[in-house]
DNA sequence: GGTAGACCTGGACGC
DNA sequence: GCGTCCAGGTCTACC
């Protein structure tokens, strides 16, 4: 077991990242409402299974970690920093919130930083069990791949490209997603697809959105809530709870249209996503 | 470029 | 208990 202690920057809040949207509720995820500690699985670039408990004290973090191995604690340390985007300045978007009487609360709640898995893959392949289905569907179908071929963390895209299409659609209730994901994890697997080069990515986010549009199973909202997972806010992801609270809010019920969906959100630019993420679990 | 239908599952509902 | 319907995004074929 290692032990290290992390610093909270000053804008940041634990509690509002880890319950900035449902990831915690996904496997590997395992948060204990009474201690507010956070355990997570994960496999590092060696294979090596590093498992995390995570504990809030004042504005520190305690993070516990056991291994089957000897992990390399600098890399688990930036792993930790990416996941709860320890790094991140939300200043810029703090500004916009402050404008707007709807999102006043947002920085004082130090809110905005969205919860994200160790890697890029984990959160491609969540985000596309998050779609069509119900909630309760997507953390089926997460708990069921740990469990079958994640040794109790979320599997590596090379356990999930050797598994037929057909046992991951019975035993992990994927559905048809399963040929979606299954050539996602081949492709990962055998390095013609390097997902994790994202983080480091340059792009523009019209690049950015095309390349994700460009994988199976990614559609538009997919793709969206892929780039506000990265980092990058200016799309908005539109889904059904989108429609129901624009329809809402702003059209007296009536059906709306992605396109007037986006236009409600238009002025906040770069953080337009964000903006209705903010605001969404608001209402 | 826009639209319709299929994909898959679980939950709600009626019988 | 059983059958039917619906919700939830994306893909493909077609116009």
């Amino acid at each position: 077991m290692h032990t290290f202690k992390l610093d909270f920057p000053p804008d940041y809040s634990y509690r509002s990242t880890i319950h900035s949207h449902g990831w915690i509720q996904l496997a590997p995820f395992d948060w204990n409402r009474d201690s507010d500690e956070l355990r997570y699985a994960y496999h590092m670039i060696d294979g090596t299974l590093c498992r995390m408990h995570i504990v809030p004290e004042d504005t520190q973090l305690i993070v516990h970690i056991e291994s089957d191995g000897t992990p390399d604690l600098v890399q688990v340390e930036n792993d930790l920093r990416w996941m709860l985007r320890l790094d991140d300045d939300l200043s810029e978007f703090y500004e916009l919130c402050r404008r707007e009487s709807r999102l006043q609360h947002v920085p004082g709640e130090k809110g905005g930083r969205l919860i994200r898995s160790v890697s890029i893959w984990e959160d491609v392949v969540k985000v596309i069990t998050t779609t069509n289905t119900a909630w309760s569907g997507t953390r089926r179908m997460c708990q069921n791949l740990v469990e079958h071929w994640g040794n109790g963390a979320f599997p590596a895209a090379k356990a999930l490209a050797g598994v037929k299409i057909e046992m991951l659609k019975e035993k992990g209730g994927l559905g048809y997603r399963a040929p979606y994901i299954h050539e996602l994890a081949q492709a990962v697997a055998d390095g013609t697809l390097d997902l994790e080069a994202l983080k480091r990515n340059s792009l523009q986010t019209d690049e950015l959105y095309k390349f994700l549009r460009s994988l199976k199973g990614v559609g538009d909202y997919a793709a969206s809530s892929i780039l506000m997972l990265l980092g990058t806010y200016s799309r908005v992801p539109v889904d059904s709870i989108a429609h129901s609270l624009v329809s809402k809010l702003f059209y007296n019920g009536e059906p709306v249209t992605p396109a007037q969906i986006r236009a409600c959100f238009a002025d906040y630019g770069n953080f337009a996503g964000l903006a209705y993420w903010c605001w969404m679990i608001e209402e």
